[in-house]
Order: C-alpha cells, then structure tokens, then sequence
DNA sequence: AGACGATATTTGAAGCTTAAAATAACTTGG
DNA sequence: CCAAGTTATTTTAAGCTTCAAATATCGTCT
C-alpha cells in the first residue's frame, strides 16, 4: 500500500498517482483575476462618471438588445442571475423612470419589461463610453491575438457547459 | 461630410471613421461568460458538497498559503475586495472556529488572521475537490491551448494594468 | 513631547446576490 | 371540467459587496 518512496516512471504515474492539476488551478485563477480586474474598473468607472451600477448597466445593455422587451425569466436566463436578484433590480430601474414594465397579453404570470425612451437614451451614452474603455482595456492585444482569445474562451466556454452536465467527484 | 454610401479603403478608415470597438466588447463578453460560469458552477459545488460559500473558500485558500497568517490588508489587495468586506468575512469564520485572529505584535492597529487547524483541514479537503472541479472543467483544452490561454490572458492582465493607470475618456 | 499625515481596521447605509419557499397562472391528461 | 404538474414571479432570510465616514495607531518632523 506504501504510495512510494520510490519515484515512478511516467506510465505509471499517469494511472497510479492522483493527478496534479496545478496548471489548470492556475490557469482559472488568471481567469478569475483578468475578470476581476476588468470588471471592478468598468464598476468604478460607470459609478463615477454615470452614478449607476455595473448590474443595471449590464440589465439596460439586454434591453437594448431588445426593443419589443424581454421577460425576467429570459432575463434572468441571459444574465446568468436569479430570479429573485431581477426582481428588485427591475424594481429599482422601474422607480427611477428607466424601465417599463407591462403584464404579457399571452400569459399573466409573465412581466415584459423593456426600456423608457430615458432609459435607452441613458443607456446608449454609457454604452458608448464602455465601448471605449473596454477597447483601451484590451488595447495591448494585437488583432491576431484577439481573435487567438477569443477561439480559445469559446473552447472554454464548451468545456465548462460539458463539466455542468456530466456529475464529478 | 457625408459619412460614406461609398466605402472607404482601409487607410482612410482608420483615420477619418469613429472606430468600432465591437470586437473588443465580444470578446470581453466572452471572458465574462466563462468566468461567470465556471464561478457559479464552483460556488453551487462549494455549498452542495461542502455548505461553504465562495468568498470563505477564496478567504481560506490566501490563509492556506501563509501559515504564518495575514493581515486584513494583505488580505484585502489579495483578494481584490474592499476592506470593509473582509471584517464581515473574517468575524463569521472566527466565529464557527475555522479562523484565528490576533493583534500583530509589531502594530497594535493590524489584526493578523490565520487557520485554525480546523479551518486548514477542512480547506485541505475542499481544495483538493476544488482542484479536480476546475481540472474537469478546463478538461477539453490541449496542453496546448491551456498554454497559450495562460500566455494571452498574461498579456490581457498585462494591458488591463496598463489602462488602470492612464486616464481614459 | 505634540501635531500632522499616513495606514489599519471598523462601522453604517445602500444595494446586490443567492437559495428556498410561497404565490399565481398556465397546461395537460383524464 | 379539473386535478396535477409546470412555469413565472415574488418574497424572505442570510450573506456578500462597495463606498464613505469614523476610530485608532503609527511614524515623523519640529
């Protein structure tokens, strides 16, 4: 049962030791520090130059995408957040006059919310503001290198949405 | 001043056309999508398997790697999170036993935080899952495509830190 | 020593976030 | 039709997060 003193070859190892899985680990942690950066600047930026919140931004900028409106359900589903966390965002957006909110004629349960002339208007300024800081943000990348990232976060994307389905120890 | 029916060649664009950003703005939503996934996956696991949340796990795998403690700051630019978050996140894990805070001899104002024996035992065993998680995860990447991942989001970091500093309109 | 400026942490207010439970409306199979 | 199951949303409780203001301590300059 001795887990060896002696070193094994690289057959071996490969089906008898438990896999060190330090390059991936590192690789998510610059992931995760890339994002983190990137996005608590966008954060600071938005709050000092348009008083507003990275989710409501983020909220305005999917209602943008769709003029007829969206539901919460398809909202919550395209933010990747909860129900309950749109919920109030909504909530707050409708108070300050950005959103509208109507009952769906097809289905009562549903609210379809879209944006106010003010709010789209807002919006579109901020947008393209962001659109800038995010250009200067990835601005040391080359065009070749760009696109290199952008393959390879697809791939990820793939990898990880495989990994959600299939249950792991 | 008319902005063109007839199309530029490419030199003159560059110069005279309002620059479009879009590309950069795909590829940060990439990057955002993946983190955002792998994240949520994580955190889910995390309070499946073992009823903890992300932000101790993350607080716990800084103290795992300094066995001689921290102090909050330290903490806090580690972690990239404000200081003020970090007292809630300490004072809960001191109080379930996981975390360790005393004065720092040298300045009466620094608390330096570590594990506890139970707090490094039980974040041993979260890790070592963490790691297999995030292996799984990564799985469809060649070692290959994991390098260069690692190489362009290096300069990604690279090119956000840059445009922390200089100002930006 | 005393004052000033910097650093470490805590507090407070507001808002974000999630998971889970509750409510309401829809749909479908008898 | 109607009961059962599903889906859309809200509510609740707990915790996370930030920013800004308040405290406390440190280090230094005079």
């Amino acid at each position: 049962m001795s887990q060896s003193a002696i070193p094994l070859d690289a057959e071996t190892k490969a089906v008898e030791m438990p896999e060190d899985h330090r390059d991936e680990l590192r690789l998510w942690l610059r992931l995760l520090t890339c994002t983190t950066m990137i996005e608590g600047e966008v954060r600071r930026r938005l709050r000092e130059r348009f008083d507003v919140t990275l989710p409501r931004f983020d909220l305005m900028a999917q209602l943008d995408k769709a003029p007829e409106g969206m539901t919460l359900s398809d909202l919550s589903k395209r933010m990747m957040v909860s129900n309950g966390n749109l919920t109030g965002l909504v909530e707050r957006l409708a108070a300050s006059g950005h959103l509208d909110r109507r009952t769906s004629e097809s289905d009562r349960r549903a609210q379809v919310i879209s944006l106010t002339p003010l709010g789209r208007a807002e919006f579109r300024a901020m947008a393209a503001a962001h659109e800038h800081w995010i250009a200067n943000l990835f601005g040391d990348l080359t065009r070749r290198e760009q696109e290199d990232l952008m393959r390879l976060l697809a791939k990820t994307k793939m990898s990880a949405r495989r990994a959600l389905g299939g249950e792991n120890a």
